[in-house]
DNA sequence: TTAGGGATAGTG
DNA sequence: CACTATCCCTAA
């Protein structure tokens, strides 16, 4: 496969330009082989496919299956198996069975059936091959699932716990120190050294003279291919700057770091003409014109080589906008009457379809302004890294068991509370471990 | 991650 | 207002 499709289709990826196509799709089509480039192709496409799925909110039985995909492609690259992602495994699966325990008792065929599938089949597998998946929490967690079986105290117990949220905190985690290991992608470091060495030039007009070129396509991918084969064979800022997909705090991006990131980039402009008072003033308007022309060069490109999309309606919010250019002085035909949407290709996907408002076709370059994105909405248990979340959890007296459990639990681990925690996820899963030891402290009257 | 101070809400 | 239980923020 050319470097140079291999560039695109990673910054496809990683940018999310075009979620029409699911990543690991286009990496199949892509047929790629096994050097490491390609390897991290495939692990930005996993990354980019369970970002989708909590997007969309699905963390089903798939998403299970693109963790297991995911470490052995960090299996192939000799990395070690991050904590969040055992965790992720491990939580996802109990939302994956617990989505089973809704009859109000274990007798319904259905629990047992997740069980067997889920656990004794799949994660047998696992334990077969010696994975790492299989954490002291896995296990814990089959044997309290087990258990529910016959119990139905602890089945009633663990029914009610939220533990949806502690899957969605891990795998977002995950996802974000993923992103960050991976850290930016080729094609972004290229055009930002492209940048870099115009700047130094002063020569402004190179992006003037690009505009209204019906060939531009061809163009820059000539530029594009001439200036980056020499490049060819450097590594990717392995974790140097790595700011990956990083959604909260990146307030200290440098260079094109703050490309990799989507919510801020996409604030900065999404804002024009209407409110302004999205934060974000650490982008510098270098890496904001590096951005702006990235995607230029993108979306012809793309315009050339996927006719379809051109035309198709624009999809919402599950697409990245980080860097949406003010309309051109040339005529940007969002007038309603959108007047090229033959082709209506009837493959939604999945994307959710709240942001009706946002069609408008486009030709060429002119692209239309897409909605904000609504940010990742984990519950307010975490600190929201965007709506300051003065949303304060309902308070949630604690129960007879918790609180033995945390005697336990102090007695055995001392005041670790994440240990605490951790050595009994199900019964402490809606209590954080700065909640154990407010508990603590009441609890021995400090 | 943890400890400690403080905010918030309920109760009397 | 005082007191309690819980939740939140942040320095170290």
């Amino acid at each position: 496969m050319e470097v140079f499709d291999n560039w695109v289709a990673e910054f496809f990826i990683r940018r999310q330009h075009n979620p029409r196509v699911l990543p690991t799709k286009l990496i199949s089509a892509l047929q790629l082989g096994d050097s490491s480039d390609c390897l991290k192709l495939k692990i930005s496409s996993v990354l980019r496919d369970i970002s989708n799925s909590l997007i969309r909110g699905a963390i089903d039985e798939g998403t299970l299956d693109l963790l297991e995909v995911l470490e052995k492609l960090l299996l192939q690259q000799h990395s070690l198996l991050m904590e969040s992602h055992k965790s992720a495994y491990c939580w996802t699966a109990a939302e994956c069975t617990l989505r089973f325990m809704w009859p109000l008792i274990a007798s319904d065929g259905f629990f047992t059936e997740a069980l067997e599938r889920i656990w004794t089949k799949r994660i047998g597998v696992l334990k077969e091959r010696g994975s790492d998946l299989v954490s002291r929490d896995l296990l814990k967690w089959e044997t309290d699932l087990k258990k529910a079986l016959e119990d139905p105290e602890l089945y009633q117990r663990i029914r009610e716990t939220n533990i949806r949220y502690t899957a969605i905190t891990f795998l977002t985690q995950l996802l974000k120190e993923q992103w960050a290991l991976l850290g930016i992608s080729s094609l972004e470091s290229v055009v930002q050294r492209r940048f870099l060495k115009r700047k130094a030039d002063n020569v402004e007009d190179d992006i003037v003279d690009k505009r209204g070129n019906t060939n531009a396509a061809a163009e820059c991918t000539r530029r594009l291919e001439s200036d980056t084969i020499d490049n060819a064979n450097e590594p990717r800022g392995e974790s140097g700057d790595g700011n990956g997909n990083n959604r909260e705090n990146d307030n200290d991006v440098e260079g094109v770091g703050c490309l990799v990131n989507e919510k801020h980039a996409s604030e900065e402009e999404q804002t024009v003409g209407a409110q302004e008072q999205f934060y974000e003033p650490s982008l510098d308007k270098g890496d904001k014109t590096v951005a702006r022309e990235l995607k230029d060069y993108l979306l012809e490109i793309q315009g050339q080589i996927d006719p379809s999309t051109r035309q198709r309606e624009e999809p919402n919010n599950a697409i990245d906008h980080s860097v949406n250019v003010t309309p051109p002085p040339t005529r940007l035909n969002r007038t309603g009457t959108g007047g090229q949407d033959h082709n209506e290709a009837p493959q939604q996907d999945n994307v959710n379809e709240k942001g009706s408002g946002s069609q408008g076709t486009w030709s060429g370059r002119v692209r239309p302004r897409l909605p904000t994105p609504v940010p990742l909405n984990v519950s307010p248990l975490k600190k929201g890294g965007l709506a300051k979340s003065h949303v304060r959890r309902p308070k949630k007296f604690w129960t007879h068991e918790e609180v033995e459990a945390l005697r336990e639990g102090v007695k055995e681990y001392g005041k670790s509370w994440k240990d605490i925690k951790n050595g009994n996820p199900a019964v402490f899963a809606e209590r954080t471990e700065v909640d154990l030891k407010d508990k603590w402290r009441n609890l021995v009257g400090g």
